[in-house]
DNA sequence: TAATAACCATCGGTTTTGGTGATATGTATA
DNA sequence: TATACATATCACCAAAACCGATGGTTATTA
């Protein structure tokens, strides 16, 4: 029976066109190379190169023996990185629980990062509400998570900011508010607004009802959609909303009371006095700089 | 350095939970399963199994690592039947070149059916018109064919007869000719005829034109959906034609001249005495029946 | 044309490895 | 407590892989 060595001197070889300088490569003498590619070839009872040339090249039948080799060898590779991954504790999964508003174009490109560095370390993304975010964190349901900061959640997790996004308050173009120049909280009273909320029922602490009626989503996206729809007026987070005025779907509306736009401190989250493994660590550090530009 | 042998070890005492077990099935002593699997565990320096137990249970590194190896073995398995294929003589690829409008889900069966069969061997489809089928076997551009009899091509090609399949005139509900019940040469004349037509220009010799002006597709279901626009009448397959007819769409038309149904010779072509290998030789052998029920 | 340098196949001798069988130990079951 | 079944360990053996030397072949260069 065939094993992996000789597997791996054919497709050097393959590679190299020779088998001496496949022998030197694999730190072996010439002969052994020329034996192990001859017994493979009695194994799979194909010729796998012609040796009538001066430089041995591959027949049909090694050309097509070749590819099945390269991918057991390619699997090996990840076997072996998987076996020294955990030989460096690095975890076998980490779960993220994101508010669906961070889920920006930085947040994927980190994980696209991860993914090159802990070949071996599954994810599983969770996105929902922030207060959403800070349970599946308590109850260990996820490893680290990112949120907006909820003033009424004091419970048992490790807290830290890490920047902030803007929330501009937003309706159709079409809609009665928004030919309003100065909006007054007494403007707003009789509308409908747009609001995030929690599956447990939980609105964000930092973005305050201003209306008497209210529609609920758990995501963003929905929020826009509907405000597009002229559903009612919300507070997006910039990024959707400006998507959303460039296109002329959405129009930014002009409080009366707001001098400042609204800013939403942004805090990663992990469990209290939780090992982090590598991977984990590696996370949160790059996790910190979400926000930094 | 780990072996394939060893890799088979892990996996088959993971499945069966017991290292005599795994000896018994693969024909060693118990002792010689117990040392693979120690060897196993220095060089991935984690352990695999738990002996605390009385069965040996896999550790959690061991979970992780037995997918990895599975993937290597059923690699492994790949290689083998190719290896095994190609002693066989079974070719590497087989190209199909196929009117369009037999690319019926019996088509699609044999193929799914022939996966199974010859693993190793891979297919290329290439669907066109009947005349190109033809050109594409003559210039062996493929391998085997599936045409419309076509009484102008009397090339070097080997033919042979397997069924044929209906073809109904159909056109738009709206249109003038659907109202008509006895539609006459006469009355054709001045439409427009939707057809299928070659790359090189060459016009089915079974489906004759019957009106004045004419389009031209290379493919029949283009040429449902234009007829399907209302822009003129065509000769449609029965099985895409009454799709359509069922959603209303279409409206078989009715000839004064047509008193039986047109029906379409299919033939299967092959490259004159050339030699099949196995796999050519099966797929000859079952899109015989291709068109029997 | 001769010399040189690479390359590959083959073969005897040596080392390594995987396998065997015996034995000791451990653990459920009756 | 006796039994049946599992596993770890060890000394030993045979097959295999490997090494180094040799000879034949083919390009390249002087």
């Amino acid at each position: 029976m065939y094993n992996l060595e000789q597997l791996r001197m054919f497709v050097e070889t393959a590679n190299l066109g020779s088998f001496s300088a496949c022998a030197r490569k694999l730190g072996k003498v010439q002969s052994a190379v020329s034996q192990g590619i001859a017994n493979l070839e009695i194994d799979f009872d194909r010729q796998l190169f012609d040796r009538s040339t001066r430089k041995p090249s591959l027949t049909p039948d090694g050309t097509r023996l070749l590819s099945y080799a390269q991918a057991i060898l390619l699997q090996m590779d990840e076997l072996d990185s998987a076996a020294q991954a955990m030989g460096r504790q690095e975890e076998a999964l980490i779960r993220l629980a994101v508010d669906n508003a961070l889920l920006l174009p930085n947040f994927y490109a980190v994980l696209a990062r991860f993914e090159r560095q802990f070949s071996a370390t599954d994810i599983e993304v969770v996105s929902t509400t922030s207060f959403d975010v800070l349970e599946a964190i308590e109850s260990d349901q996820a490893d680290i998570g990112l949120t907006f900061v909820e003033f009424d959640f004091n419970r048992d997790v490790e807290l830290g900011y890490i920047g902030s996004l803007n929330f501009y308050p937003v309706c159709h173009p079409q809609h009665s508010l928004a030919q309003v120049n100065e909006i007054t909280a007494g403007d707003l009273l009789p509308h409908r607004q747009v609001m995030s909320r929690s599956s447990k029922g939980s609105v964000p602490t930092q973005l305050p009802q201003l209306s008497s009626k209210a529609w609920f989503c758990n995501n963003y996206t929905a929020m826009q959609s509907l405000t597009e729809q002229g559903i009612g007026w919300a507070y997006l987070p910039a990024y959707l909303a400006e998507e959303s005025i460039q296109a002329g779907n959405l129009k930014k509306m002009k409080f009366s009371f707001d001098h400042k736009t609204w800013k939403l401190s942004i805090e990663m989250v992990r469990q209290k006095n939780k090992a982090m493994g590598p991977a984990l660590a590696w996370l949160h550090d790059e996790l910190k700089s979400l926000l930094d530009e």
